[in-house]
DNA sequence: TTGTATGCGTTATCAA
DNA sequence: TTGATAACGCATACAA
């Protein structure tokens, strides 16, 4: 409760050699430095927030949008972001945007317009023409997390990481490739989009048709997809790039269920190194969310202290990890899929 | 940019009246409450939320604080949160308080003291001794979800949940029945303890003796403690009550690697209806943690907006849904148990 | 190195 | 019903 100007009458300065001594911003002697801090730590001094951010035009805050939290990726990359900002001393004020509600327009109209933040981290968002706008006209650096730039951006190539998915598949010899995930009809988004496209470029440049499967982009999604494209056995691929790994574990249980065995009538790659993707002995290509956040946190902690021209652009790669979901189409000359489905070369 | 001196100069009338216009606190004549609100949407008056809280003393902002974001329950209890503090126009700081890290001891050093908040809403956050007193301290109102009050809180009656699903494998004259979760040595998660006592509670009331198969609160935690729990047929309990469904579900998952069939071979039953407990055909006891969310900023909305005793209390109960992960154990006279698990009275 | 005085953008008090 | 003016609690330009 008490304020700067308690402080300031302890230890027996004015309150402007006081707020010096406790910025650390201009000279003041090391002496009197350290009698206001001992001032401000007897009487529990806690400077307040809002008339800082009078003060001074900063918040010491970061906001953070994205259109979801129960999934995996957003979580992780949240957790991320959370902890780089604690290190530093920033807030975190939370937008959940979730597409098409009424909630994401005022979100957009209404909560961003308050400039409640120095700078803003948004993730897979998504933005349409007028929210990008909306964003971009905030006059606060924006740091993406997945997306296309126009802002700086920390993302996954994730074309590349479908394409080097589906060339894992290739190189198994697998010839009937499926991709599984994104929508029906409706728009896709990025990431799906882009995924899917990865798949594609591969597929064509080993000469073979792409084939799509939709599915929700969670487990229920993936497994439900999975049953309904698996049952007819003479017209299932013998491969699935999942677009995402919950997709993909979806998938491998309904494959279970089906009494197809994996990978020995069934190969499955995803996407993300889901927690789950060890237990289910997922081959997968893995990004890591947490660093993203990590990663995007940091930018924009940087471009807070020392503004610069900023569309930084940080692309990572994703890692393969062959587990053992993935092995030759049975048939294969040369090799011998085995009841466990552990691959021996004869 | 524009300040709402602007908007007063543009609607022609002072500062004040501007501001009782926009605020619409005081009496002011229509018309010039209509002058000035052109003004102001004409101009895109935003007010600015540092010099609002500096002089009302209310930040228009609620803090959020938990011990993990990367579970189904946290991430859907937070969007009911923030759903509900969106239509009344509050912001939402998240304070992401893992157990035993620097940042959690930051967080309640720290951060909590800035008092970016007007009241607090705590998940599950199982606070010690020491930080459940730097939260009451703050003088702002704090509601919990999850916990046992000192607080308002709003919860699931942990306990009679956990006793419920025992009553239901006994009523299906199971008399083996485990109880799967909760940790090894180290401090249970009050969540977890209470459950235990209610499973505890079934058992005793039945005359029949507990037994504890640690795991962690995790499907691959569920997966891996069960995969060992039920290798040795002999021993092996016919029946689980689990933590959680991401716990069942693993268990489940567990049992169909060791071909043991669900429910013929085992039932299981869990506490959530998680995401995923209806593509496991899981019997559980369901509990909505979005709309606890919701409760809870609600209660706290409530109590910022007519300040009352506080400490309410609203203690939910969990609805058994039955689905087909539960049934009688085999050889039980009466019924007959299908290959698919379906239980038909003979 | 320190103190004085002003500004940050609102709301709230007091007169008119 | 309205207007002038004083807080709100801090940072900072300027003067000492």
């Amino acid at each position: 409760m008490s304020g700067i100007a308690d402080v300031a009458r302890r230890a027996g300065v004015s309150k402007a050699t006081a707020s010096r001594a406790l910025t650390g911003s201009s000279q003041v002697s090391d002496q009197t430095r350290r009698r206001v801090q001992e001032a401000a730590a007897a009487l529990g001094y806690v400077p307040s927030t809002s008339a800082v951010s009078l003060a001074t035009g900063r918040t010491r805050n970061v906001g953070v949008i994205m259109p979801r939290l129960n999934r995996w990726f957003f979580a992780e990359v949240l957790e991320g972001i959370q902890s780089e900002l604690l290190s530093h001393g920033l807030d975190l004020t939370l937008y959940d945007a979730r597409p098409g509600t009424a909630g994401r327009r005022r979100i957009f109209e209404d909560f961003l317009a308050r400039k409640r933040f120095d700078g803003l981290i948004a993730v897979a968002l998504d933005p349409d023409d007028h929210e990008l706008d909306r964003l971009l006209r905030l006059g606060r650096p924006v740091v993406s997390v997945v997306g296309d730039a126009a802002t700086a951006v920390v993302t996954l190539d994730e074309a590349h990481a479908a394409e080097r998915a589906t060339e894992h598949l290739l190189a198994l010899q697998h010839t009937d490739i499926a991709f599984l995930g994104g929508g029906e009809t409706q728009p896709w988004a990025s990431v799906d989009r882009r995924r899917y496209e990865g798949y594609q470029r591969a597929m064509s440049a080993a000469g073979l048709p792409s084939r799509h499967i939709p599915a929700p982009p969670s487990l229920p999604g993936g497994y439900a997809a999975a049953v309904d494209a698996l049952s007819d056995a003479r017209a299932r691929p013998t491969a699935l790039v999942a677009v995402c790994d919950e997709v993909a574990v979806g998938a491998i249980i309904a494959a279970r269920r089906l009494a197809i065995p994996v990978p020995g009538g069934l190969s499955v790659v995803g996407i993300d190194d889901h927690e789950y993707a060890e237990m289910f002995s997922l081959t997968t290509l893995a990004q890591n969310p947490r660093q993203q956040g990590v990663a995007a946190a940091r930018m924009l902690v940087g471009e807070l202290q020392s503004p610069t021209a900023m569309p930084a652009s940080h692309v990572l790669q994703a890692r393969l990890i062959v587990r053992n979901s993935t092995a030759a189409p049975s048939g294969t000359p040369g090799v011998v899929v085995t009841d466990t489905g552990l691959l021996d070369h004869a």
